[in-house]
DNA sequence: CGCCGTAGTATTAACGATAATACAGATCGG
DNA sequence: CCGATCTGTATTATCGTTAATACTACGGCG
């Protein structure tokens, strides 16, 4: 207790100068000679001086700290996206607050709140309704810092992301090129509202001059395996014909290869399965996956730089930009 | 920018009482009439007031945050556990700051010393090498609440974690019950020195009066699909007669299983395999995956129990408790 | 020899909150 | 009708830093 607790005030006590000569000296001010800020470095070390961050902040209006909300880390995406940016923002020297809105526009709305009260620098959001962003603008509004993680050209608010729409489109057309026609779709966020891999796939058909069978879009429950199998079931109980799919995330994917498997479905000649991610059991999947793939990490650090640029811009923010990283394909055995 | 930096001084020039006042009401203190905390309510609202949680820390002398620190994000355990304590703490009102060490101890290290300049109220720690915590126990002796997130009884330090050594010895149990003798071992721990799964197995071999043959004892690479994959071709090259193994997580096993498939050789009758960990994966594999399995969640759960629980200990901390959780087995078709 | 710049250090004032204490004016009991 | 209690509010100190300003020698220079 009395080792962890020691301050300046202790040090100045130790060596007889002034709390700010010791403050200086610790911070190598050149006003203070050599020797003083020997005697006072190694009095820090002997009471373990560890600067207190809080009342740093408190007078420098900076918490070196910025906030990172995603709305869960079940998903393999997200969890990269996670570690991403924590790497780059100790590499920077920011620590990272932490939080997960589990998709209830609520708490997300109270986490940032939270942040806000923390004094964080700046946050990255991953929001769990891309259409509901009026509380993230509010915020940009009051000049505070943010950049999202998923967005559109028209959100009002600086975003680097990944284009899902650009993701689904080349994946759907690539279908279409191996001869395909009916093509389903495995999508459970277009429940919330994000409806950016819908409209990628809607484009790719018209662009081939298709109507859209509703039919062939399944709405799972979840993103996991399970709610994968459990779709790929109700698309063949509904005898739709189709002989291909394109799966919003490769665990969905992975649970739809599983069920053909079990069925006796051959993938690709029956049914070619397109995911999306790119994650590390695509490729290991025992028929392994054709994939949308694109760089999370470097997609991450986009994002970072971007925040600390908007924290450095003094005065006013500058007018948000979008920025949208188009994916590639990955093509695999699943839709050879 | 107006807007965003309103302060308890703001509201008290807008409705004329004092600084002191105005905290007091807004933290409805009973000695502030009605009327008066309705006002200052209002002009509190208007004025869009949020309280500095960072002039709140200093003054308290508490930042209700606790830090976590974990070796990476890429393992889906870790990635579980830091959903749990996550949502967990966000539910008790603190906020998590996330750091991951790399595996590195000098990075476990900093980040330590990083979070406690951060002043957080306590940390939760999946140290990276469960053999060096001398920088944990120190940070305890300075009466500072720490709880490991994988520890042994001799750890020094409280612990709540999963029983590793217990888990593997079960699953090499059971394996011998199924009538293997020859069982190899998959772990890339072991070279970072934590060697309990390492020392299951051998327990368990002994305990059925088998002596360890090195030879069935392969060291991965790293702790991915692809680690499993190659580890797997090594242990046949090495022509070890194994007709089982227990892989020291679930990533190594599938790796594992995909090679015996591309291979021919039959899961399980002529490989049983044994994963670690269950996640989701396992159970959704070709074949599916007999796993070691526990409940993330609880474990998560009473480590934060315990960690509040030394941040309200007054005075000097309680002795240490290392609680060890038993985990089962999740028999599956690998192993049948 | 007196003035000035400067090197080294100290003093004072923030930062935005809470906590302890002080102080008026009303209320009440004897 | 006067001291004592209570009610509502203000004043002051504090948390551990940094920043701005103030002082005190001392050396150089005209």
């Amino acid at each position: 207790m009395a080792g962890s607790a020691s301050r300046l005030k202790d040090i100045a006590k130790q060596t007889g100068f002034s709390v700010n000569t010791v403050s200086l000296a610790l911070r190598n001010s050149p006003r203070i000679p050599d020797e003083t800020r020997r005697q006072i470095a190694e009095a820090a070390a002997k009471l373990n001086y560890l600067p207190n961050q809080v009342a740093k902040s408190l007078v420098m209006k900076e918490t070196r700290s910025i906030g990172l909300i995603l709305t869960d880390l079940t998903n393999p995406v997200l969890t990269a996206m996670a570690q991403a940016v924590e790497l780059e923002l100790t590499k920077r020297g920011y620590t990272t607050l932490f939080a997960t809105s589990n998709n209830k526009l609520d708490l997300e709305r109270s986490l940032i709140e939270t942040f806000r009260a923390r004094r964080v620098d700046g946050m990255l959001i991953f929001p769990c309704q891309h259409g509901e962003l009026e509380h993230i603008r509010n915020l940009r509004a009051r000049n505070f810092p943010v950049v999202l993680l998923v967005g559109d050209a028209d959100a009002g608010v600086d975003a680097v992301c990944m284009d899902e729409r650009a993701g689904a489109h080349k994946a759907v057309a690539h279908l279409l090129d191996n001869g395909h026609q009916r093509i389903a779709l495995l999508d459970s966020a277009s429940d919330k509202g994000n409806y950016e891999k819908r409209e990628g796939y809607t484009s790719a058909m018209a662009a081939a001059g298709l109507n859209v069978d509703p039919t062939l879009i399944i709405t799972p429950d979840g993103s996991d395996v399970a709610s994968g199998y459990l779709a790929m079931e109700t698309l063949l109980q509904n005898d739709t014909g189709a002989t291909a799919l394109l799966a919003a995330t490769d665990s969905l994917a992975l649970g739809a290869l599983r069920y053909c498997i079990k069925s006796g479905i051959k993938v690709p000649d029956d049914m070619a399965i397109f995911g999306f991610d790119n994650i590390e059991f695509a490729e290991h999947a025992v028929i392994s996956l054709s994939s949308v793939d694109y760089d999370i990490e470097s997609i991450s650090k986009m994002a970072i730089e971007r925040v600390i640029s908007l924290i450095n811009s003094k005065g006013l923010l500058p007018p948000p930009r979008i920025t949208q990283v188009e994916p590639d394909l990955m093509i695999r055995e699943s839709t050879l």
